[in-house]
RNA sequence: GCCGGGGUAGCUCAAUGGUAGAGCAAUCGCUUCGUAAGCGAUAGGUUGAGGGUUCGAGUCCCUUCUCCGGCUCCA
């Protein structure tokens, strides 16, 4: 007998048995939720047999191991099902992912909606037929045999990849995939699931292989489950900011005048100008200086800079002008070391904060583009800091600052934070790296922010920070940055001189809050739905008289907050109220203010916020008075 | 750039290879109304562009631009 420990109850069973079979006994019965368990702390399968003492843990739906055990099994009955259905399609590689799973093939039908809903029904029957997952470990040299006997190239080249002897197969009826498992113990377990898209996907992740097709799917325990998930996908559809950008009229993209360029209408301008008059005055509070640079150079500086090697293909090409060659600019930062260099430096007027609204142009691939996210001109919110090694820590705790109050200001708190170090190929002696990389470290913990690190992920030219903010979608997208760069001074030669009267080689350190203002604004508009701070409103208070006798009165209203500094608009078109209410509620604006014959004759106003609560006889004065404050305030709630 | 799917009125979408339509928006008129859509009329199109097949193309074929979803990329 060997000693069974499961959810805190202790008990002897025969060694040799399933572990659904002792969990079967420990429970009196089936665990309908049950997966898979952690068998002394590590996953396994409720099919696999146990013969020495162990502590059980359940495994269920409601945690990640749960899910991605979940997901990665259905993956393979969907692969299953592919492979009756299409007997010919070679499987690559099919894991579970953050929502769902996907699996990649190799087929020589192209796989639309028709099959899909082919895949589909296949699997269903699959699910009913209830099918058990059969765990086999065979010899590595035996799993090659096999794959290449049924012509399944890919899985052979996998395990050519895997040092172990031994390899675990999984059988789900007729399909059997290489892998490590662990799985569900039959596919009945699956009870709703979904295909959502098929999407090109090369081998291996590199764009010199075949490009595979990958089918996206979901699953769940219960339908309800599936419901609730399709729903919030379509609800997260409904921010997206391409389409409230239209129907808020904040901005418009030309394809047939030139893709991934922005035009920021009336009502997105008066954001970005808002935005840009807080970060500039924010700017000069905490030292900084502002600049402003060219948008073209020859090209002999970005040949110094090395853009026209490394970065050939992202720019726009170049232009002709009086036998000079120009180019667009990628980037600011030459221009500001320029600036630089117009003077001998002296340790003692450094650091040098520079900062600019600088816009640039890059071209990225065409099938790259999304709405404002990635575009081929952008604004950055761009700053050099210039220092001695010694500044190092300050300047980089002052970055990591003022991030974080922009972002605070702006609402985030769901972001991702990375710290990513010295990759293999790179400039600089190792210890300025490890200096570096310790600095970014401490002014993160500091700052009190969670981070990650992504090892080898830095530039060649110095280690970073990067935030990242998830769009409505949970797509997640750059924003912040502070990257140390040890290439653009060596190659521009920047120096100060020091209280030695030798030269030293400045540090430098470039860095965006916002990132750019489109992806900024862009992510803006999915996080409030549209539905903005007063403070960045377009339209802060709508006057809606409530016929055209109360037409003079709203204008008197709306001429007061306009005078105070707010925008304030009249709605006197020929609409009924409730039209009115409509529009304006649809169009986001914060307040409405109806002025009816009531409210004319009171000198009041009937306040309607656009989330639909209501004051009636309210004095303007003191509205106004509190808008004021909150706007000064910048509050993020209205 | 690659794979798949799209592009029809300002917007959202219809239209077995056989006369291009609807709703919203716009314009004009009527209505002057109390907290999320008042009524009627009018106007609006080289169906992304170019070529081809056909008696006839929004629809089928080719080229091209571009959008969407992914992949690769994102200094």
């Amino acid at each position: 007998m060997i000693g069974i420990k499961y959810n805190d109850k202790q008990f002897q069973v025969e060694p040799g048995l399933r572990v659904k079979e002792i969990i079967k006994q420990a429970e009196g019965g089936d665990s309908p939720n049950l997966l898979a368990v952690r068998v002394n702390g590590k996953l396994s399968d409720l099919n696999s047999v146990v013969d020495s003492d162990a502590q059980f843990e359940p495994v269920t739906f409601s945690e990640s191991d749960g899910k991605s055990i979940y997901w990665h099994s259905s993956s393979h009955l969907m692969a299953a099902a592919v492979k009756k259905l299409w007997p010919d399609v070679r499987v690559a590689i099919g894991p579970s992912i953050d929502e769902g799973f996907y699996y990649d093939f190799d087929s020589e039908v192209p796989f639309t909606e028709s099959e899909l809903a082919k895949i589909e029904a296949e699997m269903k029957k699959i699910l009913k037929e209830n099918l058990p997952f059969i765990r086999k470990e065979i010899r590595r040299d035996e799993a090659i045999k096999m794959f290449e006997a049924q012509g399944e190239k890919y899985k052979v080249e996998i395990l050519q990849g895997i040092a172990d002897e031994m390899v675990s197969l999984y059988s789900v009826g007729d399909f059997t995939d290489l892998c490590r498992g662990p799985h569900i113990p039959a596919s009945k377990k699956v009870k709703a699931f979904k295909l959502m898209k098929v999407a090109g996907a090369y081998w291996r992740g590199d764009e010199k292989n075949k490009m595979l097709q990958r089918i996206y799917g979901i699953a769940f325990p219960s339908q309800e489950l599936l419901d609730e998930y399709l729903k919030n996908i379509e609800e997260a559809k409904q921010r997206d900011h391409r389409k409230l950008g239209k129907e808020l009229d904040l901005f418009s993209l030309h394809e047939e005048h030139g893709p991934g360029l922005v035009y920021w209408h009336p009502k997105g301008a008066i954001i970005r100008k808002e935005i840009e008059d807080f970060w500039r005055a924010e700017h000069l509070k905490r030292g900084y200086d502002l600049l402003y640079t060219p948008h073209l150079a020859k090209v002999g500086l970005w040949d110094t800079s090395g853009h026209t090697g490394f970065y050939k293909d992202s720019l726009f090409p170049t232009m002709e002008m009086d036998h000079s060659d120009y180019l667009v600019k990628p980037m600011n930062c030459p221009f500001h070391i320029l600036i630089y260099k117009t003077q001998q430096r002296s340790y003692r007027e450094l650091p040098l904060r520079w900062a600019e609204l600088g816009t640039v142009y890059r071209f990225e691939k065409s099938g790259v583009l999304h709405g404002l996210m990635r575009v081929r001109g952008f604004t950055q919110d761009d700053a050099h800091i210039f220092m001695r090694e010694d500044q190092l820590d300050e300047e980089l705790n002052r970055c990591l600052d003022i991030i974080a109050f922009m972002l605070r200001t702006f609402g985030f708190s769901d972001y991702e934070i990375y710290l990513s170090t010295m990759p293999d190929e790179h400039i600089g002696e190792l210890a300025i790296w490890q200096r570096a990389e310790a600095a970014l470290r401490t002014s993160l913990e500091k700052a009190g922010l969670a981070y990650k690190v992504d090892a080898g992920g830095g530039a060649f030219y110095g280690p970073k920070i990067d935030i990242k903010i998830k769009d409505a979608l949970n797509r997640v997208w750059q924003c912040s940055t502070v990257q140390v760069d040890f290439n653009l001074p060596e190659r521009f030669d920047v120096n100060y001189r020091g209280n030695d009267g030798k030269d030293h080689r400045v540090i430098m350190v470039h860095r965006a809050l916002l990132g750019s203002f489109e992806r900024f604004f862009g992510v803006l508009i999915e996080h409030y739905k549209g539905a903005f701070p007063l403070w960045i409103s377009p339209v802060q208070v709508m006057v809606l008289p409530l016929t055209e006798r109360n037409n003079g009165y709203a204008k008197e209203l709306v001429d007061k907050f306009i005078g105070a500094g707010l925008r304030a608009k009249v709605d006197d078109g020929n609409d009924k109220i409730g039209a009115k209410i409509r529009t304006a509620t649809m169009q986001k604006v914060p307040y409405m203010l109806i002025a009816g014959d009531k409210e004319q004759e009171s000198r009041t106003v009937s306040v309607r916020k656009r989330t639909g609560e209501e004051e009636r006889d309210v004095d303007p004065e003191v509205f106004l008075k509190m808008l004021v404050q909150k706007i000064k305030d910048r509050e993020i709630g209205i």
